[in-house]
DNA sequence: TATAGTATCAGACTACAGTCTAGTTTTTTG
DNA sequence: CAAAAAACTAGACTGTAGTCTGATACTATA
């Protein structure tokens, strides 16, 4: 054989006919409103080849949401030596939460935050959450350093703060049915718990 | 006819029979493990009466959480004139908590937040926070007039960000999947903010 | 190239929430 | 009290996510 790749499976094509026609219909009609046989229907493809390649039907949204991993680290790592942790952490969360809003939207958001909820496994939602736990460390480590933060709580504590802060602002913005911007509700929260982490001078 | 009072529906009898089957039920096996089906089979009625009287699946678990409000109300009026207002807020969240965790549990507590989030209508959930903002609010108030919260924050500002402290823990608290309790999360994080929504004197 | 093993695929099938319709019982009204 | 209206009930039916089974195509190996 002169090609020396292995010839990518049909699988791989398929996967990404699936991906592609699903993607655009729930772009078009929203989540709910896109069914597994609407999809299989318009991607010729089958409910076999869809459940081969994905577990379910909110695991294919989900795939979007791999996007939010690269961003976190592009903010972390765009931020200068010098700059005070506090404030690094206050931008990076303006910066997430817009980023979550404008470029996943508040459709996604729902599907997301239901579906961890749901299952009992594994899902990007986890998992990007364990990438977003970690910068969040380093830049706590890095304010402790600086002894920044008030000395009684412990780094674990202040972590798990910024954590629920971020899932409780997401969580209550997917509640509204008005038009009022996830950074509306996360930026005097962040901010405020950040003033109450801080250690008092 | 002798009896003044109106002779009772026979469907009031077949929504409390319903009631009383569907709560065994789900304390018995979980919430996601018992069908509709089950429910209307062992209560010897019908998917006809269940949905005359019940709006969803959920919404007959739902019931439960009205016992709340009252809850809210009794933990609000407990407390003593003249006792600070932040401190009422920080025991006001830990008895709250501590009520969600115990009497609801948090299986309970994970139907009511994807509930909430998937409804475009009303759920005991909605409504009942609305009824914890009120008290929030009268908490928050008390304080204000007391000059105890930092005048750059609108009552609004604190009072959703009191919400969103409260909907943080219990959605994080409702991913794990380990025995740590509500309270746990919340405590800190509460102090925390009441530490930063607080005048700095 | 024949054979065995594996990945992929089609679509019938299952499970279950929720709807619909037709019939029954109870209440109201004249 | 009879007729009409309303409340209630049974269970067949629908919609849809997800499973299962048995082909089919591809790959590696001899």
């Amino acid at each position: 054989m002169i090609e020396p790749v292995k010839k990518q499976r049909r699988g791989e094509e398929t996967k990404k006919k699936i991906l592609a026609v699903a993607l655009r219909l729930f772009a078009e009609k929203g989540f709910n409103k896109v069914t597994v046989d609407d999809i299989v229907k318009k991607s010729a493809t089958s409910k076999g080849s869809f459940y081969q390649h994905f577990r379910s039907k909110s695991d294919i949204f989900l795939v979007r949401f791999t996007e939010v991993d690269n961003y976190y680290l592009e903010v972390y790592e765009s931020f200068p030596e010098n700059m005070d942790p506090i404030e690094k952490l206050s931008i990076f969360s303006q910066k997430l939460m817009n980023f979550l809003e404008v470029e996943m939207g508040k459709d996604l958001m729902k599907v997301i935050y239901n579906a961890a909820l749901e299952s009992k496994e594994h899902t990007y939602f986890l998992d990007s959450n364990r990438s977003l736990f970690k910068i969040t460390r380093k830049l706590l480590e890095e304010a402790i350093e600086e002894d920044k933060i008030d000395s009684e709580l412990s780094l674990d504590d202040v972590s798990t703060m910024i954590t629920q802060s971020f899932m409780g602002s997401i969580y209550h913005w997917g509640l509204q049915n008005t038009d009022r911007s996830l950074e509306s509700f996360s930026k005097p929260f962040v901010k405020t718990l950040l003033k109450g982490i801080s250690k008092t001078t």
